[in-house]
DNA sequence: CTGTTAGCGCGTTCAG
DNA sequence: CTGAACGCGCTAACAG
């Protein structure tokens, strides 16, 4: 391995004067660091990571946890929207990206206190997360990209507007006449999800109209649990004539048992996705779907973190939420039968 | 910051002990490793990182690089996949992933070098990739999860016999009758690309067809160059029966096409995709698609590296193809108008 | 402007 | 089985 002495030696300038032009300080003379850079390339030389973090004390990586199993993560279109946003923020500011996958039996703070990066970013925390309070205590600055309760207001976090995004979809579906408007939320384990069918009970408050009976009907992020929701929706003693769904891929699924079932899409029954992913405008029919700029929630995420790590002081915890906004598609019609 | 030195002198030992105790080194006797241990979780003392890979030489990082922008790599599921069974591997095996993009101005070499990583993986590197050289120099353990030029031989990679996959593919649509089977294989500067259209011209050349002209049409992996592709397929003078497709999005863009331009899939014309999403089987009619196993290609890729690390000397490179099987839904029928 | 010295926290000789 | 001293490669005082 060819190191700073090498380089001193070579150049017979001292190790500091090399460490100056390579960290391009300027109290150097124009032709010293001429000389140095020239033995520099000539060794083709490269600084020791390690050694300099070990000395500086930083290690200009910031840590990114999913605090699930891999497959859950990457079977969501939403996971890697938002780390696309944080990696090109990290790296315009030059900053490495780790990713730590499955780390339920490790504490999460773990990797601060070892030196091995500068702050976190965690990504859907289960409720109730046993590591936040090691978080806490360990003084790493973080930043979730989510609430870790539905009135969060210790978490630094930046969030879609869930609750705002269903209610969005419940005005347009309640002005086109509809009134058994059923919700497949997901799953109610996490936050986001109660915030949606927060928004689900705020549009029935709203226009004075009662909450319709057994007609939340939870389940999982995914098609396959859109499909049964949608089979056990239509076999409700009073069907719905439109269902909201907490992301697209239930509405996928629900899409395509309601087709099986021979109902036409929108004709008989409206369907609302969440989130807005690329094949949205490629199912049949293109479906109606609240947008989350998902990516957007990444870029910020990573530079409220990066502000946290400069700012030593980080007084007041930072919440952001981003606002939703309705898509509208094929997949939503007047209601049929009021 | 609780360092070694803490422990040592809370436990009465000497650092060295200490050290032992940390590593799981036998040499120490149960009550003295009884002892240390507790003044370790007294202090609540945490190893630095950085501290012991300076010494160690090694950091149990494996760099992952995607020589692209973020948005190119985040659109499509493919990457999600091979990265989710990357991360599964290291993990598993106590390692690290950093995760570089968009480094098409820093030869990738330089992470080893500044000794951030252990090894490399490298996803999807251009034909003609300039750092490559810089690879080999370096002496980085390093596996692509793609080959870099058609006949590779020198580069370790884990790979899809794509050829194989669209010969797959083309016996199926020739076994259905099929003589008017364009393809739309993605974007040639990809070599991937150019080995489906190896298998294409493979399957008219073993069933002694002459390959009809005009009908490889050149494009995108997207759903919206599918569309376009379709369309312009549909124009040509003697149109397709049949068109197979580079990529399970391009596939949707074209179905989407042809729907618009009213003909029925698969009545009409018969598509095959190529990766097998998650969404293949929810698209309608359900896509018959070649299915190659993305998330395997991550695991084996991963678990190479890790051999490659561990041994010493690299010997020949490893080469390893991964089969291809044919899903057969709903897009494909026999063909009309033989 | 430049060089010398002293650590950063840890693992590893070689004595005991 | 244990401990003191040294060095990994680098930066940060402090001198010159």
């Amino acid at each position: 391995m060819v190191t700073i002495k090498d380089v001193a030696k070579l150049s017979g300038f001292s190790i500091k004067t090399v460490s100056r032009v390579v960290n391009n300080l300027s109290e150097v003379s124009p032709e010293t660091r001429q000389k140095v850079q020239h033995a520099i390339s000539e060794l083709g030389y490269q600084p020791n990571t390690m050694a300099r973090s070990l000395v500086i004390g930083r290690t200009n990586t910031v840590g990114v946890i999913i605090p699930h199993s891999a497959e859950y993560i990457f079977a969501h279109p939403f996971f890697t929207e938002v780390l696309r946003g944080i990696a090109e923020v990290l790296s315009a500011n030059n900053h490495n990206l780790l990713l730590y996958l499955a780390y339920e039996k490790v504490p999460y703070s773990r990797v601060f206190i070892q030196r091995q990066v500068d702050g976190l970013i965690l990504m859907s925390i289960p409720i109730g997360d046993p590591n936040l309070h090691g978080i806490h205590e360990s003084g790493v600055p973080f930043v979730c990209t989510c609430r870790i309760t539905e009135d969060d207001q210790i978490t630094n976090y930046v969030d879609a507007d869930f609750t705002g995004g269903v209610e969005q979809g419940m005005e347009y579906l309640l002005s086109l006449g509809h009134r058994r408007i059923a919700i497949l939320p997901g799953p109610m384990s996490l936050v986001s999800v109660r915030l949606r069918l927060r928004g689900y009970q705020n549009a029935w408050r709203k226009h004075r109209l009662a909450e319709p009976e057994d007609y939340v009907l939870e389940g999982e992020f995914s098609s396959e649990s859109g499909h049964a929701l949608a089979v056990k929706a239509m076999s409700l003693p009073n069907p719905p004539t439109a269902l909201i769904c907490g992301d697209d891929l239930i509405a996928f699924g629900a899409i395509q048992a309601l087709k099986e079932m021979g109902y036409r899409v929108p004709e008989d029954i409206s369907i609302i996705g969440f989130d807005d992913i690329n094949l949205a405008r490629f199912s049949s029919p293109p479906l109606t779907t609240v947008r989350q700029d998902t990516y957007l929630k990444g870029r910020i995420a990573a530079e409220t973190l990066l502000t946290l790590m400069r700012g030593k002081c980080p007084s007041s915890p930072r919440q952001i939420l981003l606002d939703t906004s309705l898509v509208i598609r094929n997949s939503t019609a007047p209601a049929q039968n009021l």
